[in-house]
DNA sequence: AACAGAAATGGACCGTAGTCCGCTAATCGC
DNA sequence: GCGATTAGCGGACTACGGTCCATTTCTGTT
């Protein structure tokens, strides 16, 4: 996030922390929905075309907002403590995912919703997406569960989806303890105790 | 779609075919995720307010273009033969019903994504999922399924939204059989035999 | 048939995401 | 230091979804 790739100009740097920075402070102030490239790029004193070299679009310049956050989370399931690390049993390892994830959307929802809005189908394809489920692979096949293995990684996670579990909160008005606990219920029932 | 809603005026209703008609022919000739409402417009000879005032935005069109087969597959899972109307065993029932969806899937892929990626949770608040979903629990009531009803028919319909299936279709190389396939194991999963 | 009120129309207009390309300035070899 | 090279810059521009409202067209009433 603040560190270069490969062998970035110091000027392209100094840009693009000006518009991390810039877009930090706008998503907090009014919200991801809302805040525009336009608002950013003159927040960050800065050209749109500089904005969008950076990010790509506006779903990327979101990603690299979470970008902090999402590495910690998966880093702590891939090497952190049990039970969302390595040491616990898989089944519980994946109840703490699906917890831990719940509150991310928790925390992120706003920002996560708007990273996610682009184009049919590039959620799925983005590399976020596939450290998740192959994580989730990884705990299925761990638990010796006989089915798709893939496939029911995809409906595992399809429930943690933001915009499904941000209705749930706010429509459905179900508290983040209910969510947790049917998330828990549905793996218990996915994959009987073993 | 072709019936007057209330009391509606001769030239609204004409043009309100045009559009649609235009808007089919189109749809079919270039794809649903490319044509704009200004093609449409011109296409249907309309000025662009007609074109939104009759349908509010592009989900609404794509949506009125949907909404025949919607209609008859409604009426096929509420009223038609078993297994997918009543006279089957819910399980059978919610089997018969996700195969059925996967097919609409199949069929009306791009019209259904192009018509679900609205403002984030709209696809979740609309009539059409409502009922999807009533039709869910009411099976899953049948079931005697002892969680919660509601939590798991949302989940259940996230692994049959358009956008996942057409992802596992088209990148992961699922044939529909496989899809067919899992969504039964899944259910069978969840809903142990009865 | 003529009128009044209501409903529908169309296209100019707006805001926003994203592109393009001539210009600027950082970097590197000398 | 000093050019040459080229990554990076910025903002005018385009495309598209969606709104607005003065004007037109329909319809029920007399």
């Amino acid at each position: 996030m603040l560190e270069p790739i490969r062998h970035e100009r110091s000027d392209a740097a100094r840009n693009r922390v000006a518009i991390l920075q810039a877009a930090e402070r706008l998503v907090a102030e009014e919200g991801a929905g809302t805040v525009t490239m336009d608002q950013v790029a003159c927040a960050a004193k800065v050209g749109k075309g500089t904005l969008f070299r950076h990010f790509g679009d506006r779903c990327g310049l979101m990603r690299a907002l979470l970008d902090e956050r999402e590495r910690s989370f998966q880093e702590d399931f891939i090497r952190g403590p049990a039970p969302l690390g390595p040491g616990a049993p898989a089944r519980e390892r994946l109840v703490a995912f699906g917890e831990r994830m719940l509150e991310h959307i928790e925390i992120q929802g706003d920002l996560l919703a708007a990273a996610e809005n682009g184009a049919p189908g590039e959620r799925l394809r983005h590399s976020v997406y596939g450290a998740y489920r192959a994580h989730v692979v990884a705990l299925l096949g761990d638990t010796g569960y006989g089915g798709e293995i893939g496939y029911l990684a995809d409906v595992l996670l399809a429930s943690l989806v933001s915009e499904l579990v941000l209705h749930q909160r706010r429509v459905l008005e179900m508290s983040s303890e209910q969510l947790k606990s049917c998330w828990g219920e549905l793996v218990r029932v996915v994959l009987p105790a073993g």
